[in-house]
Order: structure tokens, then C-alpha cells, then sequence
DNA sequence: GTCGGCATGTAAGCGGTTACATGATTGG
DNA sequence: CCAATCATGTAACCGCTTACATGCCGAC
């Protein structure tokens, strides 16, 4: 259950709004945890029961409620508690590998689906090198609020942490990408040999086994 | 739902039990697609009712019944279609990036953090090498059945396809490993400077923000 | 006035995890 | 005989997705 820590992290920053969160996690955060608005403001208000955040509602016009929530003293600890903790790893579940690895079953679609990946890849690469100069450059103005209000010696930390998080997956992206570049350059020089236009093993291959 | 697709794909290359799949969930396709045993039984009885596989009675002794699973020609298209089709992405969920970028709260544990970030894709890493190498050299009883039932040019694509698969997995591994240890190196090269005893910011900050 | 973005919520359903449950076989 | 592994299932719960639902605000 990471949602709770996501959210106890930005909140940690400062306060917020479940749409401010329900935003961040379409954009920044969301690089790493990602969730809706209809997972979110439950949670939000369940860890308002718990004491980890505090509501309060701020009047925008007449008609217009919002709430801001912010980390509470306990709220702050469970985060220092959670980030010390070991990390953990989720079972791999790597949907385009999977496919890959049974493509042979129907290899005619290969160079899309690596160039599919090409495209996917080299967005997220875009995105979080973006990011990443914005942050190095101090011209993001939710980590600036967050170095800010360390001392020096920490908010080098802080920045040093985001750094490492953004290029290890940018780098990780440009993997992908090579990767996926040795597929299409595979497929280039393989001999296109007789078209397989015949399905194979032909169906009848699924009797007395 | 891959789940469904990774049953298929592991039957495409030849009949299994419900058991075989957990097992093999928990080893080489374990790698690209996980799943429990209690996930795995009721897939099973809604894919045969769908008539993607059939399911077959064989006595082992006379109080033991097991089940074989084989795939239908209608499972085998259905399989096809899956991986002529456009890979997808889920959202990214990564816990340990998320803990790292917040573990300005807390840089105590960073060592630890790092270390146990080595020892999973290590671990990952040698697996994975360990059962390509059985691939390639023609030892993977599985894989060679697989093989042996298609032409030479296909096989030559199955072989391929699980190489680039497998390599990929163990090259992002290696990738993550360089990843921790410049993190250590970091840790290493940072001067300790005045012990951070004292919770930064001070619990009063979340006061009238 | 209407359209897109701001803002907050609920409900149904699905996929995955953890726990419960049972029994046979094999090897030490 | 006992433990580990083989083997198959069900039930409760949880987290996430998709869809439903409502209403305000500012810009054109």
C-alpha cells in the first residue's frame, strides 16, 4: 500500500488538495506511483481518521469548498518510518516481454510492437529528462519549496535522491529504447525467408498430445 | 489480464497441469508474469468453459485424479491475436524509486537501501543468465520441445525472441546494480558533516502553513 | 451560453494476495 | 512414521480501474 506513502511524501513538501495530488500523480510523482482521484480522496480521508493528515476546508467563493490536507507530527513519522524500511519488490509482471517471448506464434506484428516500445520509451525519457534540468536548474517550484525549507547539508540530500531516481530511470529508458533497436535491426537483417502466411503448428497439432 | 495469455503461451507448447503452471510461475515464466496457484485453478475453469483449452482427467493411481490442460485451436488464435497486438504499458508503481525520493526524511537507511537494491537484481540478474545460458546451449527441456515442433526459420525466431527477452531483463538488471553502487559511491564521497539527530523540519512546522 | 478545466465524491467490478482447507505420494 | 512435496481447490480481503455523478468557475 504505497498510495499512503506517495501521498504522505508530497504532503510532506507542503500542503495540498486531492487534486493537486490527483495532478501530481498524472505528472511528477507519477513517474513513480500513479493513481486516480477515485482511489485518492478515500484515502485521503481515511488517513484523515487515522491522524496522519489534517483536513480543513478553505472557502474559494460563496458557493466553492476546498480542502487543503497537511502532515501531521505522526503523520511525518510513519513517512521516516516507511522510507528507512527495506525495500521491497512487487512479482515482475512485464506485459510486453510476455507477449514477446510468444510472438513466434505470430511474428508478422514484430516491428510494430518494437517500435511501439521505441515510442513509448523515448516519451517517458523525454518527460523525466525535463523534469530532472528543471529540478537541477531550481526552476521547479514544488522541489525549490522542499529544498527551501532544509538546511543545506540536507537539502543537498534532497536533490542528490531526486537526481539519482531520475536518471537511474531515464537511464533505464534509454536501455529500452537501444533494446528495442536491436530487435528492429534483427528483423532487418534477417532474410525474410519463405512468408509464414501458414499458421504453424497447423491446429490439428492439439489432439492426442 | 495477462494472466490469461501467460497460461495460453506456456500451453502453446505443450499440455501442463494446473500445478505445472504455478511452478513455472515461480521460475522461468515467473520472470515476465507471476501468479498464485489460487489465482491460477479458477482461470483454468473459466478458460475451459470459454473452450481456450480442455481440460482431461489422468489417473495417476487409483485415488489420485490430476487434470492436464491443452490448448484448443480456438485458445491458439486467441493467443495469436494477443501477440500480433500493440504491447501495453501499465502505470508505473515503483516502490523502491518512491521510498528513495522521499528518503530525505530519513538518509539513515540509504546504505541499506542501496545494498538491498543490489542484492534483488543480483539475484535476478544470475537467474536469469543461468537460464538463458540452459536456452541457448539446448538444455531447457521446455524451450526444446518448443522448438523441435516448429521449421527451422521459426525456431530460429522462438530462440531469438526468448534471447532478446531474457537479455534485456538481465542487461536493465545490470543497469540497476551500476545504478545502487553509484549511490554507495555517493554515500561513500559525502562528507558525514554534522550527524542529522535531530528531525528536520521540526515537528511545529506543520503548523499554519 | 457552453465548453474546458477545477474540484470532489460514490459504486461496481476485477485482478491479485493471503489464508483456509483437504488429501495423496515419496523419501528418509 | 513423519516431513516435504505434489496436487487441487475455496473464501475473504484489498487495491486499482472504470464508470457514474454532481457542481462551480473562467474564458470565449
Amino acid at each position: 500500500m504505497s498510495l499512503r506513502y506517495a501521498i504522505l511524501g508530497y504532503l510532506s513538501t507542503a500542503p495540498g488538495t486531492g487534486y493537486d495530488l490527483s495532478r501530481q500523480f498524472d505528472a511528477g510523482l507519477g513517474w513513480f506511483w500513479s493513481a486516480n482521484h477515485s482511489q485518492i480522496y478515500p484515502e485521503l480521508r481515511r488517513m484523515t481518521e487515522a491522524g496522519l493528515i489534517d483536513r480543513e476546508p478553505i472557502k474559494v467563493t460563496a458557493n466553492l469548498d476546498k480542502f487543503t490536507y497537511s502532515i501531521t507530527p505522526k503523520g511525518r513519522d510513519e513517512l521516516r518510518r516507511w522510507a528507512a524500511s527495506k525495500p521491497t519488490y512487487a512479482p515482475n509482471r512485464d506485459s510486453e516481454r510476455l507477449q514477446l517471448i510468444f510472438s513466434d506464434e505470430a511474428p508478422e506484428n514484430l516491428r510494430a510492437h518494437f517500435e511501439a516500445h521505441i515510442a513509448y520509451f523515448a516519451f517517458r525519457r523525454n518527460q523525466l529528462a525535463a523534469t530532472l534540468a528543471d529540478m537541477l536548474g531550481h526552476k521547479h517550484p514544488r522541489v525549490n519549496l522542499r529544498l527551501d525549507r532544509r538546511r543545506p547539508d540536507d537539502a543537498a540530500v534532497t536533490l542528490k535522491l531526486r537526481e539519482l531516481a531520475y536518471s537511474g530511470d531515464i537511464a533505464r529508458a534509454e536501455l529500452e529504447i537501444e533494446w528495442a533497436q536491436r530487435g528492429l535491426e534483427w528483423l532487418d537483417a534477417k532474410p525474410a525467408g519463405v512468408p509464414t502466411t501458414q499458421a504453424w503448428p497447423p491446429h490439428e497439432d492439439h489432439l492426442d498430445e
